[in-house]
DNA sequence: AGGGTCTGTCATCAC
DNA sequence: CCGTGATGACAGACC
């Protein structure tokens, strides 16, 4: 019994640590409110993998050491070193550290063990919460333990003499005892201040079996209460409840000082719960709870601490598909809640029929994590994740972030063509000009007169700059080719059609206004006549014109608003092929504009698609990078989460001080806070719903 | 010589 | 109905 006492404080300790935990997970709901999933769904889930032995062996891998896992002093000695560092992991973990000291020292006193000998097969660790029943008098689940006793029940205090006692009562009680040891009272207070009660109790079947079987459940009742009022006496095994049979254990201690943090964080429990079962409540299987099936998304809080406590264990988190025994039930279990792969090591060995055939639920965080999560069952993937999420995503973001991709013209606005029209200019023949024929509303992008005026003036008429569209082009495909403008001459394309003002009225329509190529080429046909080198560089209106004797230039043909273009021909007796020729120019002059508008407009669409498309993937990387953090820091709680609750299941004892087997019991988590220890046979919302009225049938 | 690009032109539609 | 802009398609010039 001795060693009963000692699993089952620890047990407390751990479970405390469970909670305090959970008082972290508090902060990190006010970002995943409502993804997060209630404890008692984190809790959910049979665990075969939580045998002692496997405990032993976690602990040893762990640690480092190879300890004979039946080595109680061992046990001792390591899991005072284990909680120590659990505690000192817990980095945002606000136990205070006097707390731990204290629990630690109330494990080494650990001296008298109450026993319950009793058949009971329910221990009952009732915090001695007695305080206030914030549940109400329903709250008790704790109450099976507690059977007979009294509302203030939680029979922290009343040690079940039930055979299934345990004994974290039969320490208080025993402490009590000897002397009501300073730091044992003070243990006790704090860990009332979770009230916990362990509690088994017969099924309707009565038949209290060792074997565990379906017909009786063992409940682990841990009640919280916001200040603990045990007294010491109440411990005695006397105030047992006899119909229950459960061996009520609770720490008793007057509430002195309840830490503030303590209570702090147990009210933000206590929130969280109260919400969590709402949430849950509302759902049929809440109960049984599906890790965080509520959904809702908000701004993760980053408090929980992101650094990767790796668990050998987690490697094989996450199956998909439990395909037979153990794992089925883990995969049934935890599956639902996200925790299955976490709590649940592959190798449980479970027997036990589906005891969490709770419903499946939509889970905000399945939803997270299966996306890219779930099939990455390893912890080598989880690390390929982050490497991801922190080398990679920042690359692909710093790619994204620069232009050297696309090397798109930064100072293009995409949503002002003109805009980019006027840099493509500008950047062509820096040309002041922006004179435009846009009476007729055809120029809006022909800013390529004022290129035209440049070349102008150097004899080159056609007045349409060469490059000026390559030129778009090129500053869209790479801003570097800008430097290369003088090369842009050697494009000999005719744009005569854009006709520069000073061309464009001139008056002299036999000169050859217009050249129609590149100076450059002009320079390279200097051997040429004049004359023949107009005709062969102008282009075809403009030969036609001539060759019609059209008294005035093309320019004019097209870019004159349609009045003055009437006036133009009234003015000029013109034969009948002259006038159809002018139309054809002027048609073909105006197409010829509209045409390159709308190829600039093509291109401005195309340069917005592709803004876009950079913008979009900037924010996919963004989302990616939050994913990421997201999935770290559930796996991270997950971890925690297994460790602890791995933790505080090997440490139940049944009334004999045997170990729960993993693969028959699982911790769960009720409606109303508290946490029982449960046949897997028994479906969680069974459990969550019926056992305080259980309870209370069975006293009455 | 072949392919890609640019440009002009035509046909067509819409306003 | 005409003038004009927009645009797809085609062809020629050029690289």
């Amino acid at each position: 019994m001795l060693y009963l006492k000692k699993y089952f404080t620890e047990g407390l300790i751990q479970f405390t640590i469970l909670l305090s935990l959970l008082g972290v997970r508090v902060d990190v709901d006010t970002y995943l409110s409502n993804q997060l999933p209630p404890l008692r769904e984190i809790i959910l889930g049979p665990s075969s993998a939580y045998t002692q032995t496997q405990f032993h062996n976690l602990r040893n891998n762990l640690d480092g050491y190879g300890i004979h896992p039946k080595s109680v002093d061992l046990d001792q000695f390591f899991t005072t070193r284990r909680l120590l560092n659990r505690v000192r992991q817990l980095d945002r973990l606000s136990v205070p550290s006097t707390e731990l000291n204290t629990w630690l020292v109330h494990r080494d006193s650990e001296t008298a063990v109450s026993t319950g000998s009793q058949s009971s097969p329910s221990i009952t660790l009732d915090n001695g919460g007695g305080l206030e029943d914030v549940n109400g008098p329903d709250a008790a689940p704790a109450m099976r333990g507690g059977g007979g006793a009294p509302e203030s029940t939680y029979n922290l205090n009343a040690p079940d003499t039930g055979p299934g006692a345990v004994a974290p009562e039969g320490n208080q009680e025993q402490g009590g005892r000897d002397g009501n040891d300073d730091l044992t009272k003070e243990v006790l207070q704090l860990v009332s201040s979770f009230a916990v009660g362990n509690t088994c109790e017969r099924g309707e079947g009565g038949t209290h079996t060792h074997t565990h079987t379906h017909t009786h459940t063992t409940t682990f009742t841990c009640c919280v209460f916001p200040a603990p009022v045990v007294a010491p006496e109440t411990a005695s095994n006397e105030e047992v409840p006899s119909t229950s049979q459960g061996l009520a254990l609770a720490p008793q201690l007057p509430p002195e000082e309840p830490p503030l943090d303590l209570e702090q964080q147990w009210q933000d429990i206590m929130a969280i719960m109260d919400s969590d079962s709402g949430t849950s409540g509302s759902t049929e299987s809440n109960a049984a709870g599906s890790f965080g099936r509520s959904s809702g998304s908000t701004p993760v809080n980053q408090d929980v601490s992101l650094h990767q406590a790796s668990l050998p264990g987690c490697s094989q988190d996450f199956p998909q598909v439990p395909s037979s025994g153990n794992s089925s039930n883990v995969n049934a279990t935890f599956g639902a809640t996200n925790l299955t792969g976490i709590f649940l090591p592959p190798h449980v060995n479970s027997s036990s029929t589906n005891v969490t055939s709770t419903p499946i639920l939509p889970d905000p965080f399945s939803n997270l994590l299966e996306e890219s999560m779930l099939d990455e069952i390893s912890l080598l993937d989880l690390a390929m994740e982050e490497g991801f999420s922190q080398a990679q995503a920042s690359q692909l973001e710093d790619e994204l972030d620069s232009d050297s991709g696309l090397s798109l013209d930064s100072s293009r606005s995409p949503a002002s063509p003109s805009s980019s029209e006027t840099s493509c200019s500008s950047a062509a023949s820096s040309s002041s000009t922006s004179a435009t024929f846009s009476e007729e509303g055809a120029v809006g992008y022909s800013t390529d007169s004022e290129a035209a005026t440049v070349e102008a003036e150097e004899g080159a008429v056609g007045g349409y700059q060469p490059g000026y569209s390559k030129l778009c082009r090129m500053s869209y495909q790479d801003p570097s080719q800008f430097h290369g403008l003088p090369q842009l001459g050697g494009v000999g394309h005719n744009h005569t059609y854009n006709l520069p003002l000073s061309s464009a009225f001139a008056e002299q329509p036999e000169l050859p206004v217009s050249v129609g190529k590149k100076s450059v080429r002009d320079k390279h046909s200097k051997l040429q006549p004049a004359q023949d080198l107009l005709d062969k560089h102008a282009s075809r209106d403009e030969r036609r014109a001539r060759s019609m004797k059209i008294p005035f230039a093309n320019e004019k043909i097209i870019n004159l608003p349609v009045e003055e273009f009437n006036e133009l021909l009234a003015k000029h007796h013109l034969s009948e092929g002259q006038l159809a020729l002018v139309r054809d120019i002027r048609r073909r002059g105006k197409n010829k504009m509209a045409a390159q508008n709308c190829r600039k407009r093509k291109l401005d669409t195309i340069i917005n698609l592709e803004q876009g498309v950079q913008d979009l993937r900037r924010d996919k990387t963004r989302l990616l990078k939050e994913k990421m953090e997201f999935i770290r820091s559930i796996r991270q709680m997950k971890q925690k989460m297994q460790s602890l609750y791995q933790e505080v299941f090997t440490q139940l004892r049944d009334e004999e001080g045997r170990p729960y087997p993993p693969s028959e019991y699982s911790l769960q988590y009720s409606a109303d806070g508290s946490v029982l220890i449960m046949p897997r046979g028994v479906t969680t919302a069974e459990q969550s719903r019926k056992p305080e009225k259980k309870q209370k049938d069975k006293k009455k």
